[in-house]
Parts: C-alpha cells; structure tokens; sequence
RNA sequence: GGGAGUAUAGCCAAGUGGUAAGGCACAGGUCUGCAAAACCUUUAUUCCCCGGUUCAAAUCCGGGUACUCCCUCCA
C-alpha cells in the first residue's frame, strides 16, 4: 500500500508519491517568536517531527524547512514592552523554543529561516505579483488582489461571495476588497522598517512562508504542514501568492494537526489557560508530554488535563518497564535458542502499516503496547536467551526512535554508599528468612524514592 | 450566515461495510515469605438518537441532538 497521506486539499486520504523519487520535501509553518511556547505549538513540533522520522526510516531523504515569524505586530509590542528591539525579542525566544523543542525529542529543522534575513526575497515576490497584475501598491501598503485568483478558497473550501459575506473586520479603506491581504505594511513611525520600492515598511505575515518555502523548496514541494487553524487565511493566502507566481501547485499535500484544548476549553489568553512547555517540563517529563500528544490521531482534537497526564505517564512507564525487565535479565540469560525473529518481522510490519496509514501514532503506539506483552511473555519462558532479548530490544529501540521517544529508561546513576549497604543487609537479613527487618529496609528505601524488587535473577531496584 | 470536525466501556483512544485494537483505572487468579513487576481472566450483544440501503453497518445514505473549531492575531 505505501503512505497514505490525508490531504487537506482533496479531503482525501491520497497515497504518497514523491514530487521527486525518494525524497521528501516538507515546509511546516513554525512559530512566531513573541513569546515561549505552549503544548498547542508543541504538538504540529511533535507531530510533523514524527512525520518526517518516519519518511527517513521509509528510506526517504528528507528535507525539512522550519520559518520563524520574527517580525510582525506581536513582536513589536514585545519590544517596546521589554524596551529592546524586535530582532532581540525574536533572538530570545528563538532560544527558548530551541530548547523546548529539543526536550520534546523534536529533531533540528534543516533549515529556520527567519523573515528578517528575507526581506530581499520577499520584496522580489511582491514585485513580481505586482508586475503580473496580482498585487497593487495603495498608500505604501501592497495588498494581494483575491478576486484576480479564481481558485482562492480552495484549500479551506469556501467559495469568494460566502466568504464575502461573513468578513466580519472593519473595512479597511486602502483595500479594493475587503478579502485582499497584506503583503507589504508601510510602517508606522518607530517601528522597525526595510526600503522597498513602496517606502518604508514590513512584510505581511502570509508571504514569508511563500518567498522562503520557494527559496528552500522550490516552486512546488511535497508536504506543507501547520495547525488547523492556518488553514485559513494563512495557507489560503500562501497558496494564492505562490501560484498565482508560479503557476504550479504550491505544495502537493497539505496537512493540518487539530487543537488542543486545556480541561476542555480553548487556551486562550482571555481564560488565562495557557500552559507553556518550559513550565510543564518542571512538573512532568517531556516525554510523557510527547507520549501523550501521540496518543491520539493528529487530525482529532485533544483535550489536556492533569489526569490525562497520569494515565500517559502509566502508559509510557509500562513500556520503559517492560525494557528495563528486558535489560535486567540480558546477563543472566544463557539459552542460546533464539526463534524471535519471526516475531520481530510481523509486529514491524505491523507498525509500520500503522503508521503508512496517515501517520496513525496511536495505533502504532497499540502495536508498541502489543510487543510489550510479547516481551514480557518472552521472559516468562524457559528459553530464554541473549540474542532473543536483544530481538526485542532492538525493535522497541527502532520503533521508539520512529516515534522519537525516549523508551529505554534513562542510565541508573549510582546508588549512594549508605543504600547500597542497606539493600546488602536487607539481601542478608532475607536468607536468614529474617522479613521483618528486611521489609523495614524496603519502606525505608520506598520513602528515600526507591522501589526494590525481588526477582528469580537477583534483587533490583528503580526510582519511583 | 458560510465552512470544518467530533460523539465508541469508569477514563483515554484506534477502527470507517464482515461481526468492537490498545492503554489507564478497577476486580479475581497465578507467581511471591509478603510485595513489586509480569502473566492469565473478567469488563461495550454494542459504537449519541431516529429512519433507510445491504445477506451483513460503529462503519454507507437521509434526518435529528450535543459539543468544538475556523471565517479577526492564533498551532
């Protein structure tokens, strides 16, 4: 069957096939840089990290474009907020995100361009709008003219008159139609500014991704990605500019991952619900934030609560348990009989038609949960060998890199002088039969974090 | 007003024509000195409601109901 892509545009699942034969292009609208992140920006980095994990583990060379917005309106007024310039503004928290990004197991884009290293770029797409009739210039404001691009609405699935209709801004004078867009903002005195052939001014918010996706990508690439919300007018507006340019597809398939919402509401800024990465990094491991965001389908909706949390912090532990079983009895396996081959091949063909399948996570994830079991089982029986442990090990590793969790348990640090010498008195006072002292030592040693457990290979012990 | 989406067990969540994955929680059993971990078993005659198509529907069609989002900056 091959990948199967939902397509936004055609409303479809569509299978893949490449622009050019083995490689992937893929542009994904990426953050304005005003403010640190929140879980509903992590979830398209999540999301389209795995996409593109999963493209290069199907053989692919992909190449994976990330903007940063670093300047617009938001980032003015956070300037003047903090008394420093915008590009300092955008320096920050560029910073930041990298960093969020990074815990969130999110791989490095190939490359973040930024709007303020493009301007030349974008001044010579206007230009050329502007030159084929597409754009027109209005007291220092360039605006793209809509009803000159027949098939604008095409991607959100309205048609021009409806649209018409519900515009609710305030008409804007300098426009000839209220559904033209921005393409150049004269500025404002004080803001920052680039020269252009209409004066002083700023790009609009829509082109960057036009002028840079061409700039990286070319004139029509594979995959363009972002939330749900961009849809429209953001995607509608690039997708208008660059063919309306070029005259070809822009992007041949466009995906939209759904909302997030915080116990069942929108994060808005109104409720004050936001919840930023930094922040729930201190409170929960980045992991279990990203366990959770795969757990359900990238086109549904998912809802964020404390409890939801839990259940995904359980989940993700019973697999990293699962490994770390696996890890215990590695040594002392003896049994050189190895037949988990044959079962390694089937649950990969498994996980991987889950994730042919629109890049289906929790069904992958279902497929990860089922080789625990078998792992488990595995370790339960007589025959228990090396090279068979080392079967499971390796497809929990090849699945969890696809999926870009971290499933082996982080390296044990050493256990201080004093809790070793307790767990060796506690393995004593247990061959005398003396269990009062050595269930003493195990509640002390519970209070202290760890948890020991004895099993047929020895004593063991993790951290709560 | 226009567009899009969601409704599946206590909770989360796949499945989109062939007779309900997986996880969390709960209960019983096995193992254990007791635990933990693990394994086994049980847990939705049924997939928001009402009609229809079909040998067969959670899945398709029609009509409702509820909730969410977009059309304004937004992931």
């Amino acid at each position: 069957m091959g990948i199967q892509i939902y397509n936004t545009l055609t409303r479809k699942k569509e299978p893949f096939v490449p622009l050019h034969s083995g490689t992937v292009s893929m542009y994904v609208c990426g953050p304005t840089v005003y403010n640190y992140i929140h879980i509903g920006n992590a979830r398209p980095a999540i999301f389209f990290d795995v996409v593109r994990r999963y493209f290069e583990y199907r053989g692919y060379e992909v190449t994976f474009i990330q903007n940063f917005t670093d300047v617009d309106d938001k980032l003015i007024r956070k300037a003047e907020e903090l008394g420093v310039t915008v590009l300092e503004v955008a320096d920050r928290f560029i910073r930041a995100f990298e960093e969020d990004t990074q815990a969130l197991g999110v791989k490095e884009a190939h490359v973040h361009p930024r709007v303020s290293n493009h301007i030349e770029e974008i001044i010579d797409f206007i230009q050329k709008l502007i030159n084929k009739g597409y754009a027109y210039e209005s007291s220092g404001d360039v605006y793209f003219r809509t009803e000159k691009f027949p098939e604008y609405g095409k991607l959100s699935h309205q048609n021009i008159e409806e649209l018409q209709a519900g515009v609710r801004i305030a008409v804007n004078e300098q426009k000839d139609n209220p559904l033209d867009f921005a393409l150049w903002k004269s500025a404002k005195p004080g803001e920052i500014y680039w020269e252009s052939p209409w004066g002083k001014g700023r790009p609009g918010w829509h082109i960057e991704c036009s002028a840079m996706s061409m700039k990286y990508l070319g004139e029509s690439f594979d995959i363009h990605g972002g939330g749900h919300d961009l849809m429209f007018p953001h995607h509608e507006n690039e997708i208008a500019q660059s063919e309306a340019l070029t005259g070809h597809p822009m992007a041949k398939y466009w995906m939209h991952n759904g909302y997030i919402n915080i116990d069942n509401e929108k994060m808005s800024k109104s409720l004050g619900n936001f919840v930023l990465v930094k922040d729930i990094r201190e409170k929960i491991a980045p992991q279990v934030l990203r366990f959770f965001m795969l757990s359900a389908h990238y086109r549904h909706p998912i809802n964020f609560s404390e409890d939801l949390i839990e259940q995904a912090k359980n989940g993700l532990e019973r697999i990293q348990t699962a490994i770390s079983n696996l890890r215990h009895r590695q040594v002392a396996a003896t049994s050189e009989v190895n037949e988990e081959n044959e079962k390694q091949e089937i649950y990969r063909k498994k996980f991987i038609e889950a994730m042919d399948n629109d890049f289906n996570t929790a069904d992958a994830l279902a497929i990860v949960f089922e080789w625990v079991r078998e792992s488990n089982q595995y370790l339960l029986g007589e025959k228990v060998s090396n090279q068979g442990v080392q079967v499971y090990l390796d497809l929990f590793e090849e699945m969890g890199s696809v999926l870009g969790l971290q499933l082996e348990p982080a390296e044990e640090e050493l256990l201080d002088q004093e809790i070793e010498a307790l767990i060796q008195e506690r393995t004593e006072a247990r061959k005398q039969r003396n269990f009062q002292r050595a269930d003493e030592i195990r509640d002390l040693l519970m209070e202290k974090g760890i948890i020991l457990e004895d099993t047929p290979q020895g004593i063991r012990w993790r951290r709560k």
